[in-house]
RNA sequence: UGUCCGAUGGUGUAACUGGCAACACGUCUGCCUCUGGAGCAGAAGAGUCUAGGUUCGAUUCCUAGUCGGACAACCA
């Protein structure tokens, strides 16, 4: 015992890259030893695991070091942002466990502000309207191995351009005539310092701002700042910024305000599906799913839908860790996660997904006796339960083999068997159609002195069966849900593929199971665990008169296991 | 043929900042069990991309190379 606690206060946990960097600044005393970050969504899409992975970072470092994180929507481009996607952000945010009080901020809160640090570039000479298409700027910009070259409207006067970006906003040209740009290196290495656009006309009406702009920062004109206007001290972002880092720091050092710092991270990989908004719309698009939350999605609201906890997600955050190089998690991982959580707090119930009938022959025709049945053999608090027993019952199809092979430990002709919480039973004879050969019943005796919890009940047979009784059943819907692909990388396709070519066509099964009675009433996003099959979840579809249970994931099972590796 | 970033078991992350590699998932044994779940006990699996160098000593530092990733949207 107390080796094991000074055990444990030994394991002092290790810090990852991003925490000690924190830890030096504050060393340092940095921003009067402030940590304050943010989480930045632009609101175009629904969030995934990825952005999970993201939140988690932001709201658990902020937490850790006493500080505070922002909700931030980048909102800069009105053509492809909806409301529909800031509300579906707000709630998986907050679903996962984590809140941002009343900073609640938007990018377009700061559109006048950014107009202003526009002009301030300007006056500097550090940016100037140019006209060129964007066929012609691309053509201009080089490529990463060769430089730009400089266009004429570069040199434009600082009067001229004051001129130009006032009538931009003023809606004297039409979308595309013109764009303001920083005026950097076009011959850098880095071409996002080759004079990027920081401005854009866009006659669009924005989904806070309404009509009131016509021209839109680009987000790396908006990103950057805003951090800076919210005095964010450590802004982390995905590896794919880092090159965007130069252009932030340059603007932020010729607009001198307040510089924030910037850390880049590894982007969550996870193994069987894929994480980009884009793919992820095109599923949706294209119906290869049922929605945003479909419960195959990575999303958010999918693994909610699921029946995947915010414990289990943020639980899963914290064993991925952070890291710069790039990764595929494992998804055993995510589901060894939901798996440790759902069996600490899951109601256990018995339901049958492929039944099979069996008949008690030496059972009274009309009996019906209440069995007690624990509710949650980890947590005794959560009391037990009654299920209804007669003559007929059903039992799992797999469950029962004529010809058994030598470690099956289930129902066989002329085997014992416990069923779970009630009798054990013995298979003495099979009932079968005479014309295909399917078994149709298995008529078993009981033994009455076994009954579960009598003292005669002790009797040790080897397998354990789940039930229920046929004339008390309900059914249900049950959704029995695969890999939504089929190889683990449906990202790195070969020539000629893509990622929907690697779809799974059998990632939805939809079964009627028999459930037993106690769940009548059971209320969306109700988990259980199914004995010896898995934790379900209620379904949104589900109603009173139509149960619809999700199969979030199933239970480890060491035989099939064995019996697949033969 | 550029710039930046990265490289540790099947996977992911560590290694107290130079002292012969740890934790988790997964895999495999055994025990236990009225869930073949859970739990418990244990095992296998990397000598840290390569080659040099510094050092008594390198996963940690230096150099060169190899491989992988990111970057050429009026997207974010």
């Amino acid at each position: 015992m107390e080796e094991s606690t000074s055990k444990e206060a030994n394991t002092v946990r290790s810090l990852n890259f991003i925490e000690e960097i924190i830890e030096e600044d504050l060393r340092m005393g940095k921003n009067e030893c402030r940590v304050h970050t943010r989480f930045p969504p632009e609101p175009n899409g629904y969030l995934h695991i990825g952005h999970a992975k993201s939140i988690c970072l932001n709201f658990g470092l902020a937490k850790k070091y006493n500080g505070k994180t922002n909700l931030r929507f980048d909102d800069t481009n009105p053509v492809k942002e909806d409301i529909e996607y800031v509300d579906s952000i707000k709630e998986d945010v907050k679903w996962l466990g984590f809140d941002w009080e009343d900073r609640e901020f938007y990018a377009s809160d700061y559109f006048e502000q950014l107009y202003e640090f526009a002009v301030i570039l300007i006056r500097k000479g550090k940016a100037y309207v140019c006209d060129m298409s964007a066929e012609e700027m691309s053509e201009s910009r080089g490529t990463p191995t060769r430089p730009g070259r400089e266009n004429p409207y570069r040199n434009r006067t600082i009067e001229e351009n004051l001129d130009l970006f006032t009538r931009m906003r003023a809606g004297e040209f039409p979308d595309g005539a013109k764009v303001l740009r920083a005026k950097v290196d076009m011959a850098s290495p880095n071409m996002h310092m080759r004079d990027p656009v920081i401005y854009r006309i866009l006659h669009t009406s924005h989904h806070r701002t309404g009509d009131k702009w016509c021209i839109y920062p680009m987000y790396d004109f908006a990103h950057g700042q805003s951090d800076s206007i919210e005095k964010i001290t450590h802004s982390i972002c995905t590896l794919e910024f880092e090159v965007h880092r130069p252009l932030y720091d340059w603007l932020i050092q010729e607009i001198g305000i307040y510089a924030p710092r910037q850390i880049e991270f590894a982007r969550l990989n996870l193994s069987y599906t894929v994480m980009s908004k884009r793919k992820l719309l095109e599923l949706v698009q294209e119906k290869q799913v049922r929605g945003w939350d479909d419960p195959r999605m990575p999303t958010i609201c999918g693994l909610r839908r699921r029946g995947y906890t915010p414990e289990s997600i943020r639980n899963f955050a914290d064993l991925i860790g952070v890291a710069k190089r790039d990764n595929v998690i494992d998804i055993s991982l995510l589901e060894f996660c939901i798996r440790e959580d759902l069996n600490k707090r899951a109601m256990r119930i018995m339901g049958i997904i492929n039944p099979l009938k069996i008949v008690l022959d030496n059972y009274p025709d009309e009996l019906v006796e209440e069995m007690a049945a624990v509710n949650n053999p980890e947590d005794p608090s959560a009391g037990s339960r009654k299920v209804p027993f007669s003559k007929e019952l059903y039992i799992e199809h797999e469950d029962f083999m004529e010809n058994p092979p030598g470690k099956f430990f289930r129902l066989a002709p002329g085997r014992e068997v416990r069923l779970r919480s009630a009798y054990i039973i013995k298979c003495e004879s099979v009932t079968k159609d005479p014309v295909s050969g399917r078994i149709l019943e298995v008529h078993c005796s009981y033994d009455p002195a076994t009954k579960s919890g009598m003292p005669e009940s002790n009797r040790k047979v080897k397998g354990t069966l789940h039930w229920v009784s046929v004339k008390h059943a309900i059914t249900a819907e049950i959704r029995m849900y695969d890999r939504l692909f089929m190889v683990e990388s449906p990202d790195n396709a070969e020539e000629g593929k893509t990622y929907k070519d690697f779809l799974n066509p059998d990632s939805l099964e939809i079964k009627t199971g028999f459930i037993e009675p106690s769940v009548r009433n059971a209320i969306p996003g109700q988990k259980y665990q199914f004995e010896r099959l898995g934790y379900y979840s209620v379904d949104y579809d589900s109603t009173p008169d139509k149960l619809v249970f999700n199969c979030v994931v199933p239970l480890k099972d060491s035989w099939s296991k064995k019996e697949k590796t033969k």
